[in-house]
DNA sequence: AGTAGATACTTGCATTTTGCAAGTGAGTAG
DNA sequence: CTACTCACTTGCAAAATGCAAGTATCTACT
């Protein structure tokens, strides 16, 4: 009746949203997703390797939380793409915020092209992994 | 020799950011810091309810990215206050970001006050706390 | 001197999550 | 009917988390 939903900690917006993304993988796969990554096979080939176990799970758990979508985009075989909602786009703003601070206070570190504000790359880079893919088979 | 320090998992800004704060309580713990809050009791008694144990050895990991240090604000007792450094301050912005994507896409979360953009909060309440410490002793 | 209270942690232990490696099932190709 | 790819699933050891209780230091009061 009311807008308490009876939070897990607390109504503090960035409490809620630990919940939902506060771990080491759930903004790394939504980073590659707004990478134009999108079947599970892509993801699961990122630099820093996410145990596909994990990967499983937190795609599930991304889905659960209206951040992801999962959807056929070819029969025979029937494979399935991962795409981010409104929600999950969104979330350029988070990791835009994340590559600022990394690349000014970790030494070393680099974007990787951030869709929303960082670079022209969201389309080019998957487009060509897919183009290349077609030219193999 | 070179800028390769053998990243954990890759130079990605956003890995390597989420390899020191990728998890439920390290980013609380910097916004209360951030909202004025100085000692461990006081971080120990935000809403969220973190346990002590974690408290405490989230501060030291914290500590050890450079992002909070610890110094004695009085003698007879020792007591000491953590505090943001520079390099943590920054993070402000990662939580506004947060804040943000909460509020638009988490129904009923709502923002506590960051200090950077967010209102003129950070030194009042702290400072009224502190104040009403001082009342009743 | 003795006891109570506050602050800041530490310790023990059960539960949960993580990560590695191997396995499974559907579908296609030859 | 064998081989191969993709997308997961399963088993299990190791690490992280969370709860509750305990410890250490110092102050205040009697």
């Amino acid at each position: 009746m009311n807008t308490a939903k009876a939070f897990a900690r607390s109504a503090c917006a960035v409490a809620n949203s630990l919940d939902i993304l506060g771990d080491k993988w759930s903004l790394l796969v939504v980073r590659d997703l707004l990478h134009g990554k999108r079947t599970y096979g892509e993801l699961a080939l990122s630099p820093e390797r996410i145990p596909t176990n994990i990967l499983a799970e937190r795609l599930e758990r991304l889905n659960s939380a209206g951040i992801v979508t999962k959807t056929p985009y070819q029969q025979r075989p029937v494979r399935y793409a991962y795409t981010l909602t409104p929600k999950g786009r969104a979330l350029g703003e988070v990791l835009l915020a994340f590559v600022r601070w990394g690349k000014q206070h970790i030494p070393g570190t680099v974007a990787l092209n951030q869709g929303p504000t960082g670079g022209a790359d969201k389309a080019s880079a998957a487009q060509a992994r897919r183009t290349r893919a077609k030219r193999i088979e």
